[in-house]
DNA sequence: TATGATTTGTTTGTGTGCAAACGAACCGGG
DNA sequence: CCCGGTTCGTTTGCACACAAACAAATCATA
């Protein structure tokens, strides 16, 4: 059906292929994965889902180190708190050091979720590399960690 | 520093590392190529250049139609043609043969601008994969256009 | 041709994501 | 001790992204 790779653009925007750029395949991939997400773990966002992971991996931090070991701004991670803590999954308080800290930590609430949920998260990433043999998978990892 | 790799979390948690999940480093590397986009073309958005670049390649399409191609759903998709349009970069019609239809099309401004941010788009790719070396960044954009 | 299903676009609501501007608290050097 | 720089958190404003619900137009087919 035509020759499509030397196809040539009409006017003078020469060979540049919106579906050959890093930046759209990512973001394609990155809406899968999310798609894959929401039908796997319908109550949480994958947002709101890391922000509980690495809470109970770092145990009680503040706020905006929360955000940064989870790649929120601070304004970002505020409103997913916020949510949590509305759910109950984590709850907040007064660091007794620094007045201006919110210490975040889990629930047992939140506790319990997590334990419940990463099962599906673990399927849920193994769903979104599913088209990649076991192999490329590491490689596309690998691959992307470096691109962090 | 300690043991990392066979790191154990406190709790019941187990073995779930954020940072080693696929739709963590997606986004990671979204957030990451979003900013270099962001310096090397302040004056538009990733989305809105995703759209304006396929408008000139497929030439007049409707609106839903142009969603489809750059992967954004229809309630995206409007805002990010009005905004374009409200610039002057693209223009709206309607079509001949339906009545629902929202065609939509370059100004010579927008072709002109889209000819004249090429060259930094193509940049902005080759900044975004700067941490691979080429025949790691040819893997990557194939297992990612996988993932798609 | 009637009519039911599909498609097109719109609107609303929620949730990231980031810039910018702000006040409060902390920290270091003089 | 004071003072300037930094960090912490908040707020506002804008831009995706998607679900859900809707009206209008078109299409398929009985």
């Amino acid at each position: 059906m035509s020759d499509a790779p030397s196809r040539r653009a009409a006017s003078g925007t020469e060979a540049y292929q919106l579906d050959e750029q890093v930046g759209f395949l990512l973001r394609r991939a990155s809406q899968r994965h999310i798609a894959i997400f929401n039908a796997g773990i319908p109550e949480l966002t994958p947002t709101q889902f890391a922000a509980l992971a690495k809470t109970a991996e770092i145990g009680p931090v503040s706020q905006n180190e929360l955000g940064r070991a989870t790649a929120m701004d601070a304004a970002t991670i505020k409103g997913v708190i916020d949510r949590l803590a509305a759910r109950g999954l984590i709850e907040t308080g007064e660091s007794p050091t620094d007045r201006r800290r919110v210490m975040v930590r889990l629930t047992s609430e939140g506790r319990a979720a997590l334990a419940r949920l990463i099962p599906s998260a673990q399927a849920i990433t193994e769903a979104t590399l599913a088209p990649l043999t076991p192999p490329e998978r590491a490689e596309f990892i690998a691959l992307l960690e470096r691109l962090g």
